[in-house]
DNA sequence: GTCTATAGAACGATAGAC
DNA sequence: GTCTATCGTTCTATAGAC
């Protein structure tokens, strides 16, 4: 691996750790394998660096997540799918959302673009701010797509708004880290995730009709 | 007001702001008014500082979440109460829980207390950690039991598990925080707020019946 | 209790040799 | 491209006068 790259991926990893202001020339170019006048040469500063491993930290959480809301069926079904069952039928929403919401993560790691927001170096810099921005603003109009979707299929109650109900998707897992995280287990994160979940269950058409 | 008492509020804001890692000594001082000399008078050094600020304001967030959660009926309702409606009934679990997630916020500076989490120094330290880690615990447990009392009253849903639903509230809220940031407006935390409480309605009696 | 002086280390960056 | 040397600043804390 190139020495920028390696730069790069050091900064990525002391960046979901520890944060901007956690995070020194010095430590990176230890993790990188890197001399002071090495990084300097490559990058004009610790922005700079920062810079490029946000933007591809962004870009990965993007391919994840699109991976699992994507549609295309990766054959594990939840037992819930919604359709008429048609050749190569995309899955039904609940079960796109429910597989963006327990994909595999390092939980007690936290969201290693959340986490940023609450660093206010970065909040402070458009040029660090803006990839943060776009990325949870792209994922929250997937979400709201997907759920626009599910309400055209019947699958979600007409009084749903997909926008809001994206917003609290996204909002249960950012929040489900800091549980997590707070509790030193990533049974919060489940917790959180398994309620979000029955709140959302197509199967509405529950024996115990609620109130009254 | 004395000099710790200064220090230890100057912390709070600071810790609140900048988190443990971005909080310097002398950042602390000038805040507070106060010397150097005062400071490591008053308390052993930064993490002993950090503790009082840190206790404070976790005890501040209880009361201030159970001043909405009390069920003490403020007088405002939501217009959805629940109930035989007789002289001093408690508010329904829903209202109770509605007044929790949309009581006042300063939202774009973040959790104070949440916010912690994120600090690798904080939670690397158990006496740190361990008011964090506290008041979530009691806040999830105190929303459990008032998800449980709503259960009891037919409220919601009889499938739902308190202590999931709980954990949704408080991760929706601890989300929406960084949500906000990152998009530099409220509104994408009042966003998630409002579709979490669209799923937790009890108007569930919905015209429009899903799942076909 | 509060002040000033001082300390060793780390921070973020630059200079210039190789 | 990478190295070592150096720089001015800030960090966190201690010492000791007042």
């Amino acid at each position: 691996m190139s020495t920028p790259e390696r730069l790069i991926e050091a900064t990525r990893e002391l960046l979901w750790d520890r944060g901007y202001v956690g995070t020194s020339p010095k430590a990176i170019q230890q993790r990188a394998g890197a001399g002071q006048g090495s990084m300097y040469h490559h990058f004009s500063g610790k922005p700079a660096l920062a810079r490029a491993a946000i933007v591809r930290t962004t870009e990965e959480l993007r391919a994840t997540a699109e991976a699992a809301l994507g549609g295309t069926d990766t054959g594990s079904g939840t037992g819930t799918e919604v359709g008429a069952g048609s050749g190569t039928a995309s899955a039904s929403a609940y079960d796109r959302i429910a597989a963006y919401l327990v994909r595999e993560r390092e939980v007690l790691r936290g969201c290693p673009v959340g986490r940023l927001t609450m660093d206010p170096d970065i909040m402070a810099d458009e040029t660090l701010r803006a990839p943060v921005d776009e990325t949870l603003d792209w994922l929250r109009g997937r979400l709201a797509g997907i759920v626009q979707e599910g309400l055209e299929r019947g699958e979600f109650p007409a009084a749903l708004d997909p926008a809001e109900i994206a917003s609290t998707v996204v909002a249960t897992v950012q929040g489900g880290y800091v549980l997590a995280r707070a509790s030193g287990s990533p049974a919060a994160f489940d917790a959180g995730v398994r309620g979000l979940l029955a709140l959302l269950a197509p199967a509405r058409d529950d024996p115990n009709s609620p109130r009254s």
